[in-house]
DNA sequence: GAGTGGTCTAGACCACCTA
DNA sequence: AGGTGGTCTAGACCACTCC
C-alpha cells in the first residue's frame, strides 16, 4: 500500500521536522514574516535533541524559507514583488527625463532607489573582460567604476562597469561625478558611442562572502550574475558591466524582438 | 595593528577551518574534482570534535564550493563550461535544420542533448499563467506539456509549457509526439502564430525539494527560473514556457536590439 | 534576567562505498 | 573490513535581544 520511498517512518526526525514546518509554510498556515518555534520548543514537542530541532530549521534556512536571526528567533521569508531590471532600461528614452531606470522600477515597488559610488579607478582588468572588450594586448588598461545600488536602504545590486581607456580618458568617465545630466551613457554617446545592442550573459550562483557582507543577503539566496555588454553602431563592444544582484529583491525581464 | 573585525581568533573553529579549505581552493591549491580530507582527518589535525570539522564542510556546501557524497568524500566542485540558452533559440532560422538550439548548444559543449517528455494534460492553469495568456475567465483550459532535457544523462532543465486549448485542439499540441519536423513551434506557425517577439522573466532561487530530485542538484546549487511568453504578430501570448535550469550547468545569454 | 540562536564536545549507531 | 559521510544525544557555555 504505502510505496516505500515515502515511507514517512524511515526519514530522519530532523527531516521530519523541517517537512512539518515546510508544509504549514506552504499551506499558509505559517505566513511570511512570521515566528518560528523556537528550537527548544520544536525539541519538546518532537521529543529530540535540541541539536535535532536545530538541524530542522537550518535545512529551511539553507532552502531560503526561513531567516534566522540570532537572539529573535527563525522568521518566515516574506516574499515581496521583484525589483525587475528590464532589457528596455538602457533605450534612449528612458534617458530624457534623466531618472534611471533602476529608480523608477523602486519607485514602481513604492521604494526609494538610490546609487552610491563606490570607486573609479583605471587598472588592468581580468581577462575575461578584456577579451570581451576586444582588447589589444597592449592596451589593456581601463577605468574601472565600482557601485552599489539601494532600494530603501538595502544594498540590492553590486555594479561594476570597465570602459577602455581609450574611450575614457579625458572625459567624465574618469570621474565619480561624470558631470552629465543624463549619466556615463550620456557620455558615451557625446563620445560617438550609440548603444544599438546588447549582449547579456546570466548566471546564478551563491554569493561569495564578500557578496554576502556587502550585500547583506541572508543564507539561503542566491545570486543573479549578469555580464552585460554594450555594442554601438558599428557592433563594437565599448563598455562591459557585471551586476551581481540579491535574488530574493530582485530579477530580469528582457522583451526583444525575434530575429 | 590588526583590525578587530578581522581577528582571525575570535572566529569559531567551524568557521577557520572553512576559511582554511576555502582559500586552499581559491589558491588552486585543491583543484575541481579533488578530494577534501576527511571529518575524522580535519577534527583531527585542528584538534575539534568531529562535528566541528563537519560543520566546516557543511559551510562550504551550502556556498556551492564541494560536493559531499556519502561513503566518499567531499569533493571540489568542478566548474565547466554552461551550457547557454540564448535569446536567439526561437530564431525561424534555427528551425530549419529541424535541430533543437538545445541539443546544438549542448554539442557545442561536446555533449549529447536529449529531451524527454514526461506528460501533456489539458489542465486548468494556474493564475499567473493564465493572466500572461490573457485568458478570459471563461475558459482557462489550457494544454500542459511537461519536459525535462537531459545533457549526457545528467537533467539539466525541467521544461513546462501551456498553450490555450483554443489553439491546441485538434492539433498534435495535445500528443507528446507532435508529428511536425519543426517541433512545436512549427505546429504553431502553421496555425498562423508567428513569433515576433518574446517576453523572459528571469529569476533565481534555492531549488524546491521536488526539484532538487528531478534535476538532482546538489547542495549550493540555485536553479534559473525562466517565464518565457511568446508573442505573434498580433502582439497577443499565445504559448508560455518557464524552464527551471540547473544554475551550475545551465545559464543565458540575450543579444538583442536597443529600441 | 529570561529567552533566543550560535557553537562546541564526546560519544554512539547507521548507511554507503571500496576493496 | 575499514573507511567515509549521516544522524542523533545530552549536556555546556557564549552572544544577542527584549523587557
Amino acid at each position: 500500500m504505502t510505496s516505500s520511498d515515502e515511507d514517512v517512518s524511515r526519514r530522519p526526525p530532523s527531516q521530519r521536522i523541517a517537512d512539518d514546518l515546510r508544509a504549514a509554510i506552504e499551506r499558509g498556515q505559517l505566513a511570511g514574516g512570521e515566528l518560528l518555534p523556537s528550537e527548544r520548543e520544536l525539541a519538546r514537542k518532537y521529543g529530540t535533541a535540541r541539536n535535532t530541532a536545530r538541524a530542522a530549521i537550518h535545512l529551511l534556512s539553507v532552502a531560503g524559507l526561513v531567516v534566522v536571526q540570532q537572539g529573535k528567533g527563525a522568521f518566515v521569508r516574506s516574499t515581496g514583488p521583484l525589483i525587475r531590471l528590464g532589457s528596455d532600461r538602457y533605450s534612449p528614452r528612458h534617458r530624457e527625463g534623466g531618472i534611471a531606470p533602476f529608480q523608477s522600477e523602486c519607485a514602481r515597488q513604492g521604494k526609494v532607489g538610490r546609487v552610491e559610488m563606490l570607486s573609479v579607478e583605471r587598472v588592468i582588468p581580468p581577462t575575461d573582460i578584456a577579451e570581451r572588450l576586444e582588447l589589444p594586448a597592449r592596451q589593456r588598461s581601463v577605468v574601472r567604476r565600482e557601485s552599489v545600488s539601494y532600494a530603501d536602504d538595502d544594498p540590492v545590486h553590486r555594479v561594476t562597469t570597465w570602459i577602455p581607456w581609450s574611450i575614457a580618458r579625458g572625459t567624465g568617465l574618469t570621474r565619480a561625478d561624470t558631470g552629465h545630466p543624463k549619466g556615463i551613457y550620456g557620455v558615451f554617446e557625446d563620445q560617438g558611442h550609440h548603444m544599438t545592442r546588447l549582449r547579456e550573459e546570466v548566471d546564478a550562483r551563491m554569493p561569495t562572502p564578500d557578496e554576502i557582507e556587502a550585500l547583506r543577503v541572508p543564507s539561503g539566496v542566491p545570486v543573479l550574475d549578469v555580464l552585460h555588454t554594450s555594442l554601438d553602431q558599428d557592433g563594437r563592444a565599448y563598455e562591459l558591466t557585471r551586476f551581481v544582484m540579491r535574488a530574493d529583491m530582485t530579477g530580469l525581464v528582457y522583451n526583444t524582438p525575434v530575429e
